[in-house]
DNA sequence: TTGCAACAGTTGTCTGACAACTTATATGTC
DNA sequence: GACATATAAGTTGTCAGACAACTGTTGCAA
């Protein structure tokens, strides 16, 4: 057996990847900010001195994973990650990895997050935030029971508006995958309970004004309660199948 | 000026993107099951009749979502994604989109959703989970106290443990790209402030005896004292500062 | 049987070419 | 001069062919 003072370099990394790691770490540090225009494909390839390949295959993973959008004839540009693009990345991978009936899973997972942030949206909640909790609060009121897929929007924006109003820049991301899951089991809720719309109502009525008081702790019981009857009511669908 | 009868068809989407739409169809669907190889790229090439170009940007893109892994001389294969490259990538793209000093919201957000997870860890879990979360503490307490890093990644598993004590699917993926972000945040915490690795040490005893118990509510109340106190830890370094 | 060489199959990269799209420039007409 | 049109240049999208690099197998020879 002969001793090798090398061993030969095996696995080395693509250079697409390397690529990629590199532009984004010039996105990341800003250096092209967001809605900047990149250098052409061209460019890239005598910057890296590497061939076109390369460079577009590093780019559409930049594409893929929405840091970077390309338009043909127009050139490739930085993207300013909403936390909506983020959470859809989510929604996404979510889909893939739960598996069996994750309705539930989605219930108490709101139970879990959502009374906190009830807390925290009435500590730190301002005049803006009321506004638009408000009108989430009349849509749903107003809205016409029949018309499902609206009862389920407004439902939803409520709760969202609610993770913003906490002024934490985690939290709407991490509720709106979970939201974005919840329609299916949500309109099957209001289409085959009996006075969910008017649960939900009630519900969003006095989180709004434990909000409006600024009673965090109060805030807090009044969303645990009203997730207590949505949970109900998915229990009671279980059971009837 | 021309009455024009059909108009051009312009932005049509990329040949790349369909395919790899379609492609991601066929991984949802478990036709590819994790694990499994999908067609080389050659026999793409015949199946979508395309060119290999528009076959590899696809499959890049799959890749570059954590759907699929290549491996040069093998082929391309189906990634079972674990809640752990879930999460990669939302630590990513949350680095990115966070703004300004985020080590605050970090806070809050343990702060908003950590409390549930004792509550439901304290309900659901099993025997094995006790054991577990017994382990981290024991390391904790164990740890030499100069051992930073050390300190800092077992006070994590035992958050990470709790979450996953819930028996929710969710939760870990939500709470880990958190506890992702969070080491620079801790191991400050951890090398600043005397008394943080006595203070994380009681906080998780008096956590996991409310597990064990599963007394929820205590667990519940526990997990607020134990990061109200990693809170004002962090405020006293930002005063300090 | 063992070791090695050759081969076939696969992904990685390069090159050149052309299509499709966008924008700016130049041209021609009024 | 003003405006519509044609042209050109720059960009991304796609194709084809070639070869490099890596893996696994197969067959041959010692």
């Amino acid at each position: 057996m002969k001793k090798q003072l090398f061993t030969p370099i095996r696995n080395r990394e693509p250079l697409s990847s390397i690529i990629a790691t590199e532009i984004e770490g010039a996105i990341f540090s800003k250096k092209f900010p967001p809605g900047s225009k990149l250098p052409s494909e061209a460019e890239f390839c005598k910057l890296f001195g590497v061939g076109r390949t390369s460079v577009r295959e590093a780019l559409k993973s930049l594409v893929a994973q929405g840091f970077l959008e390309t338009m043909q004839g127009k050139g490739v540009f930085v993207k300013s990650i909403s936390s909506d693009s983020l959470s859809d990345n989510m929604v996404k991978q979510f889909e893939y990895i739960l598996t069996g009936n994750y309705a539930y899973d989605l219930v108490i997972a709101r139970q879990i997050i959502e009374p906190g942030i009830a807390y925290y949206a009435a500590l730190n909640r301002t005049d803006d935030d009321i506004a638009l909790l408000q009108n989430d609060v009349n849509d749903l009121v107003d809205c016409d029971p029949k018309e499902i897929e609206k009862l389920a929007h407004y439902d939803i924006c409520f709760h969202l508006h609610l993770a913003e109003a906490t002024k934490n820049q985690i939290m709407p991301s991490l509720l709106k995958p979970i939201n974005k899951l919840f329609p299916t089991v949500k309109r099957d809720v209001l289409s085959k309970i009996e006075g969910a719309h008017n649960a939900a109502k009630y519900g969003h009525k006095k989180i709004l004004n434990a909000v409006i008081e600024q009673n965090a702790e109060k805030a807090r019981q009044e969303m645990i309660n009203h997730l207590s009857i949505a949970s109900d009511q998915i229990d009671e669908i279980f059971k009837k199948k």
